[in-house]
DNA sequence: GTTATGACTGCGA
DNA sequence: TTCGCAGCCATAA
């Protein structure tokens, strides 16, 4: 059984996001069911990096398309590196055509 | 066991 | 349009 399947789900559709790609935290918490629970999306992500297995929380922002979660890779350039290395444009922080690479589990899932 | 905080979002004024 | 508040769940102290 599972303490958190909040968060095994949320490791496994962070997994799904195909490359190039982006998703919100409020898209994976409405997936998941719960639409406000997006702190949980965000708590998760944190401790993905102790869950062992490698998750592209780069590719996960908040609805703005900043990237929020930046400092906690460690680095903050961590972040845009990865990003800019899949093609996507960071801008200060900030996904550009967010819009366009934002890709949303409910439509694909 | 209780309290406080956290990578957020949506709605109201 | 901008600012502020409430809600949700889990973890840490």
């Amino acid at each position: 059984m599972k303490e958190s399947d909040f968060f095994e789900r949320v490791y496994e559709v962070v997994r799904q996001i195909p490359y190039g790609r982006v998703t919100t935290y409020g898209a994976i918490a409405r997936y998941l069911g719960s639409g406000r629970s997006a702190r949980i999306v965000g708590w998760a992500l944190n401790q993905s990096f102790r869950s062992g297995s490698f998750i592209p929380a780069h590719r996960v922002v908040n609805r703005q398309g900043l990237l929020t979660g930046k400092h906690n890779f460690g680095f903050q350039d961590t972040m845009k590196q990865l990003l800019e290395s899949e093609g996507i444009e960071v801008d200060h922080d900030k996904i550009i055509r967010f819009d366009e690479l934002f890709w949303d589990p409910a439509e694909n899932l």
